[in-house]
DNA sequence: CCCTAGTTGCGATTGAGTCGCAATTAGGTG
DNA sequence: CACCTAATTGCGACTCAATCGCAACTAGGG
């Protein structure tokens, strides 16, 4: 169904790079590029395991702390909504935002050029050489702020209100 | 020696928001408001007990939960330069970026009107109700990556080039 | 001064991630 | 194509940040 085009993206890469490739190493790594969501290490294991029972969890945090050293995937937060997890996702040509939901924990993903600009003005006002970049927003999506908007009942205090994060 | 004008400026917040206010809570609060670094909540511990000897860790984390609810801190992750855990400091005016230097592990701070120009542009484009962002950026500094362009010595592969995050 | 809802200390617990080491294997070499 | 070895894996114990339930304590309003 998916087209296969792309599908090997990341193999390949690791592959032109001389990196071993092992039978877990290629089942780990097929299951982060063909992902639609955002893995934590844990759901990873899991699915990879599908592919490759036996799997052992160590290595899938062997192969995520490669493919962060080669700069092929990128590690995300997701503002903790559930617990201190890390969340992986390829790394794509231009970096995006995560807006995460705090009421629906939904997580949206935004780009813009203003953000390519700040990381320039980064690069040239600090003279910093910038490797990786992680931009987390928290708050409310449009759907749940304006639901939070209409009911003007329980305002409550700021301690009442000050729930999620 | 620090004139301590705005010294109570938390503590101000917790009272005038109804906070009920404990030593142990004092203790925490005051830490956190003179730190210079950014502490975590061990280091933060250790520097509150001085103050009040036989504070719990427990505390300590629930006061960082208050603070974090009530939105007068931010939680940092500074690129988890040294392990897993959290920093924290005070909520200023104007929210600024974290650079940290994975080589000499410095963490740099840096703001911009372009941020601020980002931020209102994902909020109205995506309709997005912010309550926090954290940007961290994971590089070299000034200093180390001109210490790292000049030794052309060991280029390496890219595999050995992949050390630092 | 008293009362009680809110807070603290304690110690056990959770859960993500790491480590050392013996067994296994990818993939270059003769 | 069998062999060799450095790289990789599985395993299970371990680390370390953070959380929890509960009994004891206390801030601060009445």
């Amino acid at each position: 169904m998916t087209p296969p085009l792309q599908r090997r993206a990341l193999l390949e890469e690791l592959g032109s790079k001389g990196i071993r490739m092992t039978t877990q190493r290629r089942a780990v790594v097929e299951v982060i590029q063909d992902a639609k969501v955002h893995l934590d290490a844990d759901s990873l294991l899991e699915l990879a395991r599908k592919r490759q029972p036996g799997l052992n969890r160590a290595t899938v945090y062997r192969t995520i702390e490669l493919l962060k050293k080669l700069r092929l995937v990128d590690e995300l937060d997701l503002m903790h909504l559930e617990g201190e997890k890390h969340y992986y996702e390829v790394k794509t040509t231009r970096d995006h935002i995560h807006l995460a939901c705090f009421r629906c924990g939904r997580i949206e993903e935004f780009s813009s050029s203003l953000f390519e600009q700040l990381k320039s003005e980064i690069a040239m006002q600090a003279g910093f050489s910038i490797r990786v970049t992680r931009l987390e927003v928290g708050g409310a999506c449009r759907a749940c702020a304006t639901a939070d908007a209409k009911p003007e009942s329980a305002a409550g205090s700021a301690v009442a209100q000050a729930r999620t994060q």
